[in-house]
RNA sequence: GGAGCGGUAGCUCAGUUGGUUAGAGCGCCAGCCUGUCACGUUGGAGGUCGCGGGUUCGAGCCCCGUCCGCUCCGCCA
C-alpha cells in the first residue's frame, strides 16, 4: 500500500518513485496546479499535482475534501527556489502525483480538526476524530512510550508481570465498588477491582517476590479532572524489601519514564517531607513545592495575646497560623470574596479571613488596631511582611487550621499565576503518615491508608496503649506539583498484628473471617515481609503532556457523569438479560418497563 | 448531595440600557486563480439564541423552573 510513510521523505529521495498513503491534511486548488499535503500518524508530506503533465490525475485531485483518505504515487522532487518548508520535516521535497486514488471519500467533519475545540460534548461523541488532532494523537503516543518504557524498567528490576482477576470480591471500607452479577450464582455478585491490593500480597505469600502489573481499577465514585470511574496503576509489590528499596526503585521508575517521554533529567533521589510538615507547612498532604507561600506558626506572636478570640483559641489547645501572599496587595474584591467562600467551605468558622494588607507604606487590616505594638512588630518581622503583601490568618484546631490555610494557599498560587509559565518537576515523597485516623461520623478509628498496613515499629507500644492518633505507618506518596502520583507501604505479613489490625478497625473476629479469612489463613504459611506501591499511570500521561486533565490522555474516557457519548454507555438493559442474571428492574416508570417488555416479546 | 462558570450558524465567539431583518472569523456550496503550505479572491446557503413557563407593547438580553457540559466541595480504605 505504501512504500514510505509521510514523515520519511528528504532531499537524499530524490528521484525515486514512492508510494505514499493517507489522509489529506489540506488541499489548496490554484487552478494551474493543485497542492495536497498528506497526513499520516508520522507526519504531513506536500503532493504537487500538474494539469499540464497529467490532466486526468489532476481533474481527480480537484475533487479532494479533508480527511479524504488517498493513495498517491510519484516522484520525489526538489522544491523550487523559495518554496521551501521549514515548518515541516519534508519541506524540502515535494511528491509530483503520476496517479492518485481515492481510498475513501470522507463526509464534512463535525468540527476542523486544526482548530481548538471547547466543546466537550462534541469532542467525546467524535472521539475517533478529537484523536486524529496532532495534540491528542501526541499525548496517546506519549503515554505508550512512558508505559513501555516502565515495563522495561521493572523487567530489568526482576520483577514479573503478573495478571490479577478483574472479576473480585468487593473492598470492604473502601470506595463505592462496581458490581457485576454472577449468573451462575443466582443472587450472587463480583465486583470490579479498585486496586490488585489482596492479590499481589497473596502472591508474595506464593513466593513470586517481585510483582508488577499496569491494573486496570475501577471505583463508583463522582468523577473529576483527574479522576476517572477506570484508571491505570503501575502496580508493585516486592518482598524482603523495606520502604528505602521501594523508595528507590519507584524514583528509578519514574526517572526511567520521565525520560522516555520528555527527554528530561528529574533527580535520581527526591526530596522528603514528614506528613505532619506537609500539614503544618502546607496545609496539604500533596504539596505543590514549585512555590512558597508557605504557613508560618504565630503562636510564641502571640503567646500573651488578650485579643479574646486567639486567647481562647490558644488557651484550648488550638493554633494561630497564617500565610504571606507576597506582592498579592493589589487582589481584587472578587478574587478576596472567592477566597473568603473557599476558606469558609474548608471550615472558617466566621465569614471574612482576617488579613493584613501593606500598601502605599499603610497597613489595612480589620485586626491591625487590636493587636499591640509588640505584637505589630513580631507579626511583621516573622511574616516577613512588606510594601505590597497581604498576609491571611486562621486559629482554630491544628487540622482545621491546615485545611483552611492549605486552600487559601492553593487558591493564591491560581490568582498569582505563580505556576503559569512553570515547567518544574517538583518530585516528592511524603512520608510517616499517620496509621489510623478518628471518623468524626461514626466514631470509629479508620485506616488512613489501608488495613493492611504496618505501623511504625516505634510507635507499636502506642498502639498497644490505645494512643491511635500518634501511630505513624509505614506509608509514603509520592507526590508532584501538587499531584498525588502514586502511595504505597510496608505491609503486616504476621497473623496476629494483622489480626490486632482488624481489632481496632472494629472488624470483629467473624468479619475478619468472612472478608478477609484468606488472607488471614496465607500469613500463618510463612509470609514474607513485603510492601509496594502504586503509580497513578494516567495522572503521569498527564503531566508528562502538560495537560490539566487525565481524559487528554486516556483515549476514550467517561464523562463528569460516567458516560461515553461515543458508545452510549451505560445503556438499559432489556428484560430477559437482566432476568437471566436475577436482576429485577428497577425503573421509575413502570408504563417504559412495561412497553419496554412488550416490545421485546414481539 | 452542594457551589461556581458556560450553552447564540457545522466550529470558535461577539451581541450595548429590553427595541426594526441576530452578526464576525473559520468551515460548507458554486466560480476564478501555475507555487501555495492557516493560499488568495468573488458570490451564495446556513439560526427552535439548550428546553419550558413568566414579566412586557416588545425578550438572545429580565424572572422562575428544567436539561446538558466543565470546574470545585462532599466522596475517592
Amino acid at each position: 500500500m505504501r512504500s514510505h510513510h509521510c514523515n520519511e521523505l528528504r532531499e537524499s529521495h530524490i528521484g525515486q518513485t514512492v508510494t505514499l498513503i493517507g489522509w489529506v491534511n489540506s488541499a489548496r486548488d490554484h487552478g494551474g496546479v493543485i497542492f495536497i499535503d498528506l497526513r499520516d500518524r508520522e507526519g504531513l508530506t506536500q503532493c504537487a499535482f500538474h494539469p499540464e503533465e497529467n490532466p486526468e490525475v489532476a481533474k481527480l485531485s480537484h475533487t479532494l475534501r479533508e480527511e479524504d483518505v488517498v493513495q498517491v504515487v510519484g516522484a520525489v522532487s526538489p522544491r523550487l527556489d523559495g518554496t521551501i518548508n521549514d515548518k515541516i520535516d519534508t519541506g524540502g521535497i515535494e511528491i509530483v502525483a503520476k496517479e492518485l486514488r481515492i481510498v475513501n471519500k470522507a463526509d464534512v467533519l463535525p468540527f476542523q480538526l486544526d482548530k481548538e475545540l471547547s466543546n466537550e460534548d462534541l469532542r467525546m461523541k467524535y472521539r475517533y476524530l478529537d484523536l486524529r488532532r496532532a495534540r491528542m494523537s501526541k499525548n496517546i503516543r506519549q503515554r505508550s512510550v512512558i508505559t513501555s518504557a516502565a515495563r522495561r524498567f521493572l523487567d530489568e528490576a526482576g520483577f514479573h508481570e503478573i495478571e490479577t482477576p478483574i472479576l473480585s470480591n468487593p473492598t470492604p471500607e473502601g470506595a463505592r465498588d462496581f458490581l457485576v452479577p454472577s449468573r451462575l450464582n443466582p443472587g450472587r455478585f463480583y465486583a470490579l477491582p479498585q486496586a490488585p491490593q489482596q492479590y499481589k500480597q497473596l502472591m508474595m505469600v506464593a513466593g513470586l517476590e517481585r510483582y508488577y502489573q499496569i491494573a486496570r481499577c475501577f471505583r463508583d465514585e463522582d468523577l473529576r479532572a483527574d479522576r476517572q470511574p477506570e484508571f491505570t496503576q503501575i502496580d508493585i509489590e516486592a518482598s524482603f524489601v523495606g520502604q528505602e528499596d521501594i523508595i528507590r526503585t519507584v524514583e528509578g521508575l519514574l526517572g526511567t519514564m520521565f525520560k522516555a517521554g520528555l527527554g528530561v533529567e528529574i533527580p535520581n533521589s527526591f526530596e522528603r517531607m514528614t506528613y505532619a510538615d506537609a500539614m503544618d507547612i502546607y496545609g496539604s498532604d500533596k504539596p505543590d513545592t514549585r512555590y512558597d507561600l508557605k504557613i508560618t506558626d504565630l503562636g510564641d506572636v502571640f503567646a500573651a495575646t488578650e485579643f479574646k478570640i486567639f486567647r481562647s483559641i490558644l488557651d484550648g489547645g488550638g493554633v494561630v497560623r497564617a500565610i504571606n501572599a507576597k506582592g498579592f496587595a493589589g487582589i481584587t474584591t472578587g478574587q478576596m470574596n472567592r477566597l473568603n467562600e473557599i476558606a469558609v467551605q474548608a471550615g472558617l468558622p466566621v465569614k471574612n479571613l482576617a488579613f493584613i494588607k501593606y500598601e502605599n507604606g499603610e497597613y489595612k487590616s480589620p485586626l491591625w488596631k487590636i493587636f499591640t505594638d509588640a505584637e505589630k512588630e513580631a507579626v511583621t518581622a516573622k511574616m516577613d511582611l512588606s510594601e505590597g503583601d497581604i498576609v491571611f490568618f486562621a486559629a482554630g484546631s491544628r487540622d482545621s487550621v491546615s485545611t483552611i490555610l492549605g486552600r487559601v494557599r492553593t487558591e493564591c498560587a491560581v490568582m498569582m499565576e505563580l505556576t503559569k509559565d512553570s515547567k518544574a518537576f517538583n518530585f516528592l515523597w511524603v512520608v510517616d503518615f499517620p496509621l489510623l485516623a478518628l471518623d468524626e461520623e461514626t466514631g470509629h478509628w479508620c485506616a488512613v491508608h489501608h488495613p493492611f498496613t504496618r505501623p511504625n515499629p516505634e510507635d507499636i507500644e502506642k498502639l498497644d496503649a490505645g494512643d491511635f492518633a500518634n501511630v505513624r505507618a509505614m506509608a509514603y506518596d509520592v507526590v508532584l506539583n501538587g499531584y498525588e502520583l502514586g502511595g504505597g507501604s510496608i505491609r503486616i505479613h504476621e497473623k496476629d498484628l494483622q489480626a490486632k489490625m482488624f481489632e481496632v478497625l472494629g472488624v470483629g473476629s467473624e468479619e475478619q473471617q468472612v472478608k478477609f479469612g484468606h488472607i488471614l489463613d496465607a500469613f500463618r504459611f510463612g509470609a514474607p515481609p513485603h510492601g509496594g506501591l502504586a503509580l497513578g499511570l494516567d495522572r503521569i500521561a498527564m503531566l508528562v503532556a502538560g495537560e490539566d486533565s487525565i481524559r487528554e490522555v486516556i483515549a476514550f474516557p467517561k464523562n463528569n457523569k460516567g458516560a461515553d457519548l461515543m458508545a452510549q454507555s451505560p445503556c438499559q438493559i432489556g428484560f430477559k438479560e437482566l432476568r437471566e442474571v436475577y436482576i429485577q428492574s428497577t425503573w421509575k416508570d413502570p408504563k417504559q418497563a412495561q412497553e419496554k417488555a412488550a416490545a421485546e416479546a414481539q
